[in-house]
DNA sequence: AATGTATTGACCATATTGGTCAATAGTGAT
DNA sequence: ATCACTATTGACCAATATGGTCAATACATT
């Protein structure tokens, strides 16, 4: 099945993907639609069930598919020379936002994968690599001396991450609310503002440069 | 409709909602399943459809019931004596985690409905107060005076709600994922430790106090 | 026993389900 | 033009699920 769907064009394959991610991400497994799939995605069911030989194959796929694309983009974008976890938090939200951008059912999807009871090899591997990397994301060469040492590191990034993270949440939330195209640059411009607050209580005094 | 359902039993009503408040969260409305939905209340098709005389009739009612629900027992529950904003949005908190533990459904039909074009008077009407309530209930009789000044206020609270809420987002589901009940006193005493991180870079010195 | 209400579940016509497969469209080489 | 080959279609299937009905019960109160 993998070869088959890596040669097809990458445009047509998204749009699949997409429309899966988005029926499973709305309904359960059960009540999802493969008629709704396929007519969605602009093809016919022929050709769903060419690529995919079940309803349960295409699950499975995309369960692995939305771990590992996210950690393969991650890694592959993130620029490890970066010392300041501001700049870290910001550069991941950037590379997700990327992500949901180009698989917009993908938040949706995510949220259903621990409800349901589904556990192959490959599902269990990766969960138990996410937490791992998750920590080198945030703390790998990233300076910590920047900050007040009266406080614990990790809930200082905690709620950075977690400032970062609702923010960005919430404008997709109101944007797609709006009917508007998802605008990252302004995300990413109003996230500033709040790095700017969180820089001046989480940082010694003249320690604030961000590039 | 109204005054046949006051007059049930409270517990068997509670079942009903609950159930029908998790199929649509699950699902989209034209797969969310009526037949489902009796089976998890554990009652008889004919009995649901007596006191709602049709599935779109039963949406709506779910639909009013998540914001008044809420907004009710927020207006009942707060102290507006307090004038402490860790202490306010903790409370806020403590309330909202009450009425996930008696509808728990609610949180994944409450963000369903926004997706959904349905637009009754009374949505329109109550998505007005809404904005009123919220900016209500984190800023009267609050003691503004403990925070530093040179940071804009909104801003903080903003902060410190978005860490609270994600904090208990969180552990609420690590404990389903892991089969538990809801702890909610161990949330609280989690959100305590964060509480402090925030209360020692937002206030001023020897503003502090916790009761 | 009688009256009134709360609750059931078999029943209905219709729509939807996951999946198949013979047929067609498209492509590129000769 | 012809052939070979692959990519794609959509009508079709038996099986199941759909929202909603209603005559028949169960239950309580007098």
């Amino acid at each position: 099945m993998e070869e088959i769907l890596k040669k097809l064009d990458s445009e047509k394959r998204d749009r699949i993907i997409n429309s899966a991610l988005d029926e499973f991400g709305r309904n359960s497994y059960d009540k999802a639609s493969t008629n709704n799939i396929v007519k969605n995605a602009g093809i016919s069911k022929g050709l769903l069930f060419h690529y995919f030989k079940s309803k349960q194959e295409l699950y499975d796929y995309l369960e692995k598919f939305v771990f590992q694309k996210m950690i393969d983009v991650i890694l592959e974008e993130i620029d490890w020379n970066e010392t300041d976890i501001f700049n870290r938090i910001k550069q991941i939200t950037i590379i997700k936002m990327g992500v949901i951008d180009r698989y917009p059912g993908i938040e949706a999807f995510g949220k259903t994968i621990y409800e349901r009871k589904s556990i192959n090899e490959i599902k269990v591997m990766i969960e138990k690599m996410v937490p791992d990397l998750y920590h080198q994301v945030y703390t790998k060469n990233i300076d910590m001396n920047r900050f007040r040492d009266d406080i614990d590191f990790d809930k200082i990034i905690q709620i950075i991450q977690w400032a970062i993270e609702k923010y960005s949440e919430e404008q997709m939330e109101l944007m797609k609310k709006n009917g508007m195209k998802l605008d990252f640059l302004k995300i990413v411009s109003g996230i500033d503002l709040y790095m700017d607050v969180l820089r001046k209580v989480f940082c010694k005094e003249g320690e604030m440069e961000n590039d």
